[in-house]
DNA sequence: CTGTTAGCGCCTTCAA
DNA sequence: TTGAAGGCGCTAACAG
């Protein structure tokens, strides 16, 4: 149906062996620049374009990058994806997609990937820890780049953010508000971030010589219901004990806070103040609107396959077994978070709207 | 680093030729059941995938499913894929992304994706009219889906749904609800959605004996502002003669008119009650929550991965060129839609709270 | 039912 | 700087 166009009918109508073609083809250097244009105008006018299956199994090493996805329905993943797809996009390469759907082994998938002989890199964007065999595999010189944007341990080379500054700035930004009493609910500790954004949060009280109090931090899964179950709690406080302001480590569970506390009557933010971490799309439509920390997911994206690429073209930094060489980590590339403010932590209301955000307006 | 296992590998240890094996892999039947059986159970000790990208190569078509899509910002577009992701899994062939960004020509990117070689069919989420360069290529033997959750014409095989009936719905529901004076904001003429949409707004009224004033028809891009223009426009309108209810053809739109009806003092639903059109997840989370025509994205990607699939192995019904035997159409699947009631229609207000949705809860 | 023999389109030695 | 030959892992004909 499509007679393709292959390598051999380019070097027939240029006169050339289809060695010189394919050395056309991969820029080496040692084609005369003559000949090279006469090759690459031919490609052009054939509509001349390699076969990548062909290339990977041929040359060993592919021209597609795995990645390695939650369901796209996860609200950071989109914007995380774009990412990606745009920087990917000003490459040779192509993504194939692999869709981690709730409930099967990781491992499982992370080996079919491979055996596939297909991808020769892995961009992996998982929520929490990583599997073992992924770890393996990376330190047997497979290029993996994570992106942590649910805080896995660095163990392999990722792109992330800072979350126990970010943290600590969101609480801080209550705490400057005059809140004192500052609650926390927190994510799984299986979470490294979960665990570093507690951290910015107790620091932040200390910094601001704020007593801190256990009875205040809630334990939450990064999830809807526990973000209600949390306003619930709250809510049966008695007065004295109920916190003035609560830092809450994402949105999917602020979502469930603030709809918890509109049906118990818990007014946001005079009652209560509220801020999140993460700032998904919904959080600038929830009511009120969610003040947050915002993760440069997009940004995220781009960073994590550039770092892979280079990765993949960079000198094979083989992690050898045993070396005495002294660990060096692996690089991480840390990008900044932004606060936005909006409606649930009071700073609109108390600070006659001085950075409001439209909520439908930047569309 | 990985000693990739081979067929060569297995037929060895199963001691039997690599033809055998492939005909194992391929579920060939003339297989002697107790090889078979041996060889799959070598295969599993050894761990053994099979190389996608050699027996692409080798068999001429490949275990790569093309998946052209918008921007993943998109509202519509995660469901969509999930949708794809998880019908893709079922199968031995997976997915290879493109995502077009806005502003690169389509038909360049067909191009890339098949010269490469890689996949040897192709879904295609696309808003709006299809690439002439893609039609071709269909006609001349290449599978193609089209999932058209913006309603392309169906010139190709595709899913999607029945833009004038739902409409008529929409409509029909306001009607019900006692409105008389009912709008329209249509889509772009360019999508044939757009119109049918509006088709199915007329035939409503005229069923319902409701006169068509076309000054009740604004014209919209599909996008938020012109959402927000249609209700600037009707506010300046003489209060006589502004109408009870509009029919909206997608929600993007709606939301930018909520917004500015918002800033306007125009309440909803008291003053004009609102349907949408899509049921993307804001709609459930804007003020009010938006009463719309609700999608199945999530099958419509599986739908269109089956249909696809069955194309591929299904007999080569090959469009013979100038073929008398009569033209038949592509296959279409059409999937239901639904209507959600919320609160912009004023049904809620109106009927006691009978099928209230609840906006976070469902989470 | 099974083994043998050619390639798929490309890259990578080698030798020239 | 170039050409010729071999093979990546698999499938598709053939024979048997």
């Amino acid at each position: 149906m499509k007679p393709k166009v292959t390598i051999e009918d380019i070097a027939r109508l240029a006169g050339v062996s289809k060695a010189t073609v394919s050395r056309v083809l991969n820029e080496r250097s040692n084609v005369k620049a003559e000949t090279r244009e006469r090759v690459l105008r031919i490609m052009q006018e054939q509509g001349f374009v390699p076969s990548l299956a062909a290339a990977g199994l041929a040359g060993g090493r592919s021209r597609l990058v795995g990645v390695l996805t939650p369901p796209f329905t996860q609200p950071t993943v989109p914007e995380i994806l774009r990412g990606v797809a745009e920087a990917i996009e000003h490459t040779d390469y192509e993504i194939v997609l692999y869709s981690t759907n709730a409930g099967q082994s990781p491992t499982t998938i992370v080996n079919r990937i491979l055996a596939l002989g297909l991808t020769s890199c892995l961009l992996v964007i998982q929520p929490g820890p990583l599997t073992p065999r992924l770890l393996q595999l990376a330190s047997q010189g497979l290029p993996v780049v994570v992106i942590d944007d649910q805080g896995p341990p660095p163990e392999l080379p990722s792109v992330g953010i800072d979350n126990r500054v970010s943290a600590y700035q969101a609480t801080m930004h209550l705490i400057r508000l005059g809140y004192r009493r500052i609650a926390h609910l927190q994510g799984p500790a299986e979470f490294r971030c979960a665990q570093e954004r507690y951290q910015g949060y107790r620091q932040a009280l200390d910094d601001a010589g704020l007593p801190f109090d256990p009875a205040l931090v809630f334990n939450g899964t990064f999830e809807t219901a526990s973000g209600r179950a949390c306003a619930v709690a709250l809510a049966t406080l008695p007065l004295t004990e109920r916190p003035e302001a609560i830092f809450i480590a994402n949105d999917q569970m602020a979502f469930g806070f603030l709809s918890a506390a509109e049906a118990l009557g818990l007014r946001i933010p005079q009652d209560l103040a509220v801020v999140g971490f993460d700032d998904i799309p919904l959080s600038a439509h929830v009511r009120p609107t969610l003040t947050t920390i915002k993760q440069p997911f997009y940004e995220m994206g781009r960073n994590a396959v550039e770092l892979l690429l280079s990765l993949l073209h960079g000198p094979a930094t083989q992690p050898v077994a045993g070396a005495e060489g002294g660990y060096q980590p692996p690089i991480r590339i840390q990008l900044p978070t932004r606060l936005v403010i909006r409606e649930s932590c009071g700073a609109l209301t108390l600070h006659r709207r001085q950075e409001q955000e439209h909520s439908l307006s930047d569309e």
